[in-house]
RNA sequence: GCUCGGGUAGUAUAGUUCGGUCUAGUAUAUGCGGCUGUCGCCCGUAGGACCCGGGUCCGAAUCCCGGCCCGAGCGCCA
């Protein structure tokens, strides 16, 4: 099949762009077939690009011979290029459509392709990750793209608004951050290197120097987990501040969150309508619990953990059904929460971490550090951890680090609480988990 | 890692309980033909599948054993 040539042709319009107000005027659209409707005497083609769809209508009868003929060729997922008039019609969905006079076939597409990307036959998400790069044609799986776009728009602009400087720390690093989670080992040259699993250290060390920074990226956990919530590889975003504590940082989470609730709302109604997924802007204050008072709750309710110990998925799912939109967990018992987490002065017992759930899901965590070197070391015995391996973090101590806290979002999780998937693997564009390593 | 559940055309599924009209049904997709206002177009037509290996049986998509792959939940973790 013989292919055109761009040439001198220029985009004049994104789909969505073109309006009623452009009735009569030429346009030069740019995109792919994504249905052909052929009645006989009349041809529909349902033309897309990244920003929505609009018909191409051939009359047979009156259309120039060559783009008939252009557009007997076209199937689903052609790409191509259009020029023609914009015609104001009450006879399609956006009272428009378009007239060719012209059609240019860029590429070509196989004639069955793997998954229906209209919709009609919706495939099972294994089937549709697999096919990764034409699912995520799917009108469908574009907005939920849009919408994690949008919503990390909207928390870069509050923090930039607020003085955070976005920053940069390594991926690559020479042990453990946390402890707790596994690692994923590389090579190094002749050393061993692992995946970060958080920039938790490098952006505590980093409050004594920028202050307030966030980070964006990606961090890597070797974790077996198995669930519609994890990811081997997820998108953090991670703020840290100096001369701050965990009620501090909790409040600018939540102007944050509801920041980016109300952006997404406004900015992606048609995301959201095609989704048909609708949630509510939350008031402010988020629920605040303490880890006490949830216990307390579950027990009402008939689940019971003794203190101290971790709350399991379970026990979760039913504090998310008391409390089914967003709410603070606070006051952690200091056993459950990692060695970093600054327990609370009058009772060691407890410290000042906090989880943001919404639902069962933890979107959030984070909390006041410990900012006394003496204080830390300490913690990190207790929690099993060797001091030496952290040294070059532990002498950032020595030189003034301020009393400071922060937090980690999770991003895909905020996404499908946005989108309202409930598979996590839906809001990343090319997932890694315990099994899944291609595409 | 543990416990369940599953693997049938490109996709999504029915059939498996209790083996036999299953020559494996349906929808959608695809090919071909028809149709001048569709928008999940419609109508006709064609081709297309029982994960692999072994076993029981006159007979296996269906039962048994082994393998491979996948999902959900739990645990771990965030």
């Amino acid at each position: 099949m013989d292919m055109d040539f761009i040439g001198n042709w220029t985009r004049t319009h994104d789909i969505n762009k073109v309006s009623q107000d452009l009735d009569s005027q030429q346009v030069v659209l740019f995109g792919w077939v994504q249905d052909v409707r052929d009645l006989g005497g009349i041809r529909f083609i349902i033309m897309q690009d990244r920003t929505g769809t609009i018909q191409i209508t051939i009359l047979k009868k009156r259309v120039d011979p060559e783009v008939l003929q252009k557009s007997d060729l076209l199937q689903k997922r052609f790409s191509i290029a259009v020029m023609g008039t914009v015609k104001k019609t009450n006879m399609t969905p956006r009272g428009i459509e378009i007239i060719p006079t012209q059609i240019k076939l860029l590429n070509i597409a196989i004639e069955q392709l793997p998954i229906d990307i209209t919709g009609k036959t919706p495939a099972n998400i294994e089937t549709r990750l697999d096919a990764r790069a034409l699912d995520l044609t799917a009108e469908s799986t574009i907005a939920v793209f849009k919408i994690q776009h949008t919503a990390l728009q909207a928390i870069r602009s509050f923090l930039f608004e607020k003085g955070y400087l976005e920053v940069h720390t390594p991926r690559i690093i020479a042990s453990a951050t946390e402890g707790g989670a596994e690692l994923f080992g590389v090579k190094y040259f002749d050393q061993t290197a692992y995946l970060a699993q958080s920039p938790q250290l490098y952006k505590e060390q980093l409050t004594m120097s920028l202050e307030k920074i966030f980070e964006v990226g990606p961090f890597f956990r070797a974790e077996e987990s198995h669930t519609r919530r994890h990811l081997s590889e997820f998108t953090s975003v991670d703020i840290e501040q100096a001369f701050a504590n965990a009620d501090d940082v909790m409040a600018l989470l939540e102007q944050v969150i509801h920041h980016v609730c109300v952006t997404v709302k406004e900015t992606c109604s048609n995301e959201l309508h095609v989704l048909k997924y609708k949630f509510e802007v939350p008031e402010l204050p988020f629920k605040r619990l303490t880890y006490t008072e949830v216990l307390e709750s579950l027990k009402e309710h008939g689940v019971d953990i003794p203190w101290g110990e971790d709350i399991p998925t379970e026990a979760f799912r039913e504090l998310g059904k008391l409390y089914p939109f967003f709410y603070f967990v606070t006051d952690w018992p200091s056993k459950a929460k990692t060695f970093y987490i600054k327990p609370r002065r009058e009772n060691p017992e407890v410290c000042e971490g906090f989880d943001l759930m919404w639902r069962y899901i933890e979107l959030v965590s984070g909390g006041t550090r410990i900012e006394h070197k003496e204080q830390l070391v300490c913690r990190m015995r207790e929690k099993g951890l060797n001091p030496e391996s952290f040294k070059y973090h532990l002498q950032a101590f020595d030189w003034g680090m301020p009393p400071h806290a922060g937090w980690a979002i999770g991003l895909e999780r905020l996404t499908m609480v946005l989108s309202g998937r409930k598979n996590i693997r839906e809001t990343t564009l090319y997932p890694r988990d315990r099994i899944r390593l291609t595409p």
